[in-house]
DNA sequence: ACCCAGGCGGGCG
DNA sequence: CGCCCGCATGGG
């Protein structure tokens, strides 16, 4: 190890650590989280970042321990997406009683901002499968293929995650033993379409709608997938990515029980969260799971 | 045993 | 176009 652990602070408000990393969103896939010491653990490029939160949700501070402290609180701020102005988000999307208590049931939950690319695979991942299962493959992924990280004597420290060009150059097969099931097949096409076909960084200066229109020429990525990845993977907060659990719960909330189609949720959901469209969505979609499954659907 | 999960592509009418 | 179906896999 190296001895010169450096030590930096983040003053935040409506910050909420466990709520972020139990979102499910990419970076919580591969990062590790200790409920009791409020610690979370995650690499970037090859270096490790150790972060806790003191404090409590309103106002508090991420200490952030690295051997590099200026790396890492540059790193941290954007992925946490630390200058984001909460209470102007909160006071944009809270339009009516569900989406206060949606805050209200997961305030501080931040949207993260992930690598492009781990982006896309998670979510390719994602599709016809449930939170669980995607942790678990995306885990296998990141064993089974992902380089070794180590420290300047060689000790490892872990395995980053796998970049497109060593799953374009793995077999189908060593992928689905992940896990991955049916969807070994689009991970293998889209890494090879992301390291030969098209340049997924290039593509963070593009507005949202030439982001998810390139996205979805990947296949395996439509519509809710490249939604997905525009928000996360390139903070495109206009983003809605409408699932199962979304399209149910604003049906409930808002179309009187009745099941609406995709489209017309779009533009209800554009029309009414705007610009905050990807936060509303955050907290729609996990509020609405909990109320969901309550109820027993 | 049965049902479903942060959908998508393909085929059919 | 819109609708409908199958899809790997594992947990509840």
């Amino acid at each position: 190890m190296q001895n010169n652990m450096e030590f930096g602070k983040l003053n935040v408000k409506e910050f909420n650590l466990k709520h972020t990393f139990e979102s499910a969103q990419p970076l919580t896939f591969h990062a590790d989280f200790n409920d009791i010491s409020n610690t979370l653990t995650y690499f970037s490029k090859d270096r490790p970042i150790n972060i806790r939160f003191e404090g409590n949700t309103r106002n508090g501070n991420i200490v952030i321990a690295s051997y590099d402290i200026g790396y890492a609180i540059n790193d941290v701020s954007r992925r946490f997406r630390i200058n984001d102005d909460m209470r102007k988000v909160y006071k944009n999307i809270n339009t009516d009683k569900f989406m206060e208590e949606a805050i209200e049931s997961y305030r501080g939950m931040r949207l993260t901002l992930n690598d492009p690319w781990e982006a896309t695979l998670v979510f390719i991942i994602s599709q016809f499968n449930n939170v669980k299962r995607i942790r678990g493959i995306t885990k296998k992924l990141i064993e089974n293929f992902g380089e070794q990280i180590t420290d300047e004597y060689g000790k490892p420290l872990g395995k980053a995650f796998p970049s497109s060009r060593i799953l374009a150059n793995a077999s189908e097969k060593d992928i689905a033993k992940c896990g991955a099931g049916f969807r070994a097949r689009y991970i293998k096409r889209a890494s090879e379409y992301c390291t030969h076909n098209i340049d997924l960084s290039g593509l963070s200066r593009k507005p949202y709608g030439e982001i998810k229109e390139s996205l979805m020429e990947i296949d395996g990525i439509g519509g809710k997938v490249a939604d997905c990845i525009a928000l996360m993977g390139y903070g495109k907060l206009e983003a809605f990515p409408i699932d199962t659990w979304v399209q149910r719960t604003l049906s409930k909330v808002y179309f009187k029980g009745k099941n609406t189609n995709i489209k017309k949720l779009q533009e209800f959901a554009t029309d009414r969260w705007g610009k905050y469209s990807g936060y509303a969505q955050q907290y729609l979609f996990w509020y609405g799971r909990d109320i969901g499954r309550l109820n027993g659907n």
